[in-house]
DNA sequence: GTATGTGAATTTCTTCACAGCA
DNA sequence: TGCTGTGAAGAAATTCACATAC
């Protein structure tokens, strides 16, 4: 399943360059993987491929999109406009992918009521009521850690059910709620482990 | 592997917390898994746990940190200092870690020149050189796609082996180069599908 | 009683290998 | 020939269950 992003974003790039087609060779070598691996991902999905031919990239990545549920329109709020807040506000890739931004909060009295990327800044107070007027489905935290908690809660009443979680720490929250993490920390640890095995 | 990150930064959260000893229950709670999950990945690294008690933080976060080879002293450069690469060069929780970032590079001469969290951001024509003589180990792309595959280059020859990459394609570098790709449409993908299948 | 460390059992994931189609 | 779709084989990861230690 963590596949398949990685599929279709490959998937978009190869018809940019203008192919109609792809073998799972193909598709296989540029994400990373191997043909079999990409054969077997994609049968899940139904018969997009034609042996002799290849995947139609247009149909597959139609598929995929439907899959993952990218179908325009997500609402989404971002808290904390720090510096990385402040970053995802302006991301271009999130509105490509269909993702609405639709509401930034912030506890700093100086940021609330200036403007980012056409929103207003609102205060982090009314991020319970305020993201349920807005109807937001999804959350990207972005939030000091210990702020995290009470942030997460807030969109949970809300109704947000998806978080994207910046905040170096786990959210505790009822279960209905999926988190995913992102922990740039993290991410480079994992590199410095690398980092090590290369040089013996 | 991807879960001694997570065990050591929850590990740290504890001992925050006042403890000195905690169970692989109390763990596997923690870092969302279970027990018996995390009793299996710490015998690798050693016998940290007493039985009847449970293991011991600072031991334990302490043996953590080596295999991960979190020693100080990694030495970072960050490629592409617009909203997001402002963000990760500010960000505290690298130098937490032990991560220095000692470099700033940008192909924008109106921000050249101009200071970043103490250092110059430097053109990206002289990335090559400059990472070099900085004695960069690790580099984090956060430019556009386009541009990310020869500034990926361009750290592969300077001696650079880790990349942690932003940009929302994937790089083709030499093996002895070791790439994490963080893209966070894909993260908002896959928290798009659990939307899907939480609304039936 | 509580909690670890670990072989064995189980489940999940990946790769192989090949029949069948273009 | 080139390529898909897929059952079977193989590998890897997870969970169980229990001997052992505090």
């Amino acid at each position: 399943m963590e596949r398949l992003a990685a599929y279709l974003s490959c998937l978009r790039q190869m018809q940019e360059e203008g192919s109609h087609t792809a073998s799972s060779n193909e598709i296989g070598r540029r994400v990373g993987s191997n043909a079999a691996q990409v054969r077997k991902d994609l049968s899940y999905l139904g018969q997009f491929g034609r042996p002799g031919v290849g995947y139609d990239l247009p149909a597959l990545a139609r598929r995929i999109s439907e899959v993952l549920g990218l179908s325009p329109g997500h609402r989404v709020v971002v808290v904390g406009i720090g510096s990385l807040g402040r970053a995802l506000s302006l991301y271009h890739g999130f509105r490509r992918e269909g993702f609405d931004i639709c509401g930034l909060f912030d506890d700093d009295p100086a940021k609330q009521g200036r403007k980012l990327a056409g929103l207003e800044i609102l205060p982090v107070e009314d991020l319970a009521r305020r993201s349920a007027e807005l109807k937001a489905h999804m959350g990207i935290i972005a939030v000091p850690a210990p702020a995290a908690q009470s942030v997460a809660e807030a969109l949970a009443t809300a109704g947000v059910t998806c978080i994207l979680n910046f905040a170096p720490i786990r959210l505790d929250l009822p279960e209905r709620v999926v988190v995913r993490n992102v922990d740039l920390t993290q991410e480079l640890a994992m590199l410095s482990y690398y980092l090590k095995s290369r040089r013996p």
